[in-house]
DNA sequence: GTCTATAGCTCGATAGAC
DNA sequence: GTCTATCGAGCTATAGAC
């Protein structure tokens, strides 16, 4: 290993104490009132040194927020490829609820601050992160689609209002949910039980 | 009207102006980014003069999140106290998810205050809106107890999952629904369904 | 009730030593 | 790569005139 490695790799240390830092902070006191200074000292290093990193505050929370979303897309896309061929929907939802809610709580402070600061973010920030949005949501929206043809779902259920239901319960959970206190896959059943089958018992219409 | 009666109307009107000005801010940008000149500007005053109706930022905001809670909880309880007696399970459930958005929309600063900014205020202003929160948990609650009992429930949703479910779904529709472009009768009615029904159709056993 | 003026801080960002 | 020092700006809150 050489100097210049070595160097590199003290630089991408820095770099990912920094981004940790700041993920941790905006996820719990938003964004505007996390101060440079309060970044620098929860990453070891003191102002002025973040700014041979990073060019700007705006860069690291763009950087938080990507990050946050491609680790959920990740680990979701990896969890429905790796499921049998010819899964039913069931099993397919049920998985790829699961994955959501394991890698929003194991990368908490990165989805965290997606959840909660995105909506507080400069515009610019906020238009950096679509097309990671965006993508997210294709996948789910082609996740949906192959049940609908595969195995059916009800009529009366629209496709894209239940995907947006679906992401948003899930992200809601960030706000009370404690993986140290309760069981997140219990957490994963419920809602898949209550987003597949629904509140009322199945052979009863409505009155 | 006397003189005293107009200074009093005077200072409401200021008041509910700065606290309409804030909510609107607050919603948009977060709590920490707001300055007290923009509260004063958008409300058509100077900085100082905020300072006559309220003794700090913090007051602000405070009675803006507990006005936020208690509107929609206001909305909710009139109208399944409206209701029928004897009604069953999925009209009561469908009347409280449409009354929860009509007035989550209809003061929309102040509920979308709320939800963006309600994990990043500061922790005595997250204190003071604990019972308001309480106690809209609790209506939820009532009723949904109410439901089990006398129209029955499917035996293995868990209640209180279905409550934080529903109230984090339905919350989570600030972020991306537009009462001016879609339809909120036809948004509570197919996030209604799903919560009822499922995505699944209802006599086929999962696979 | 609303104003102006300002005290006392803290902020993001930069410059330059080491 | 990290430091110290600092600029210019903006902040909450207060004081006192009107």
């Amino acid at each position: 290993m050489n100097v210049a490695t070595r160097k590199s790799d003290k630089a991408d240390m820095s770099r990912t104490r920094i981004l940790d830092a700041a993920a941790g902070l905006f996820s719990a006191d938003g964004y505007a009132s996390v101060s440079l200074r309060a970044i620098a000292t929860a990453a070891g290093m003191k102002a002025g040194s973040v700014y041979y990193h990073f060019e700007s505050k705006q860069a690291i929370v763009i950087e938080i927020l990507d990050l946050g979303i491609s680790m959920v897309h990740g680990e979701v896309r990896q969890t429905i490829e790796n499921l049998p061929s010819g899964v039913s929907a069931s099993a397919t939802v049920r998985a790829g609820i699961l994955a959501h809610l394991r890698a929003m709580f194991e990368f908490s402070d990165y989805t965290a601050a997606n959840v909660r600061i995105y909506g507080q973010v400069p515009e610019p920030v906020r238009t950096a992160n679509l097309k990671a949005r965006r993508d997210y949501e294709a996948l789910w929206d082609h996740m949906l689609q192959q049940v609908a043809v595969q195995n059916g779902v009800r009529a009366n259920v629209d496709l894209k209002a239940f995907r947006l239901m679906v992401i948003g319960a899930l992200n809601a959970t960030i706000e009370w949910f404690d993986p140290k206190r309760g069981n997140l896959a219990n957490l994963a059943d419920s809602y898949a039980e209550i987003l597949l089958h629904g509140l009322l018992p199945a052979r009863e219409p409505e009155k």
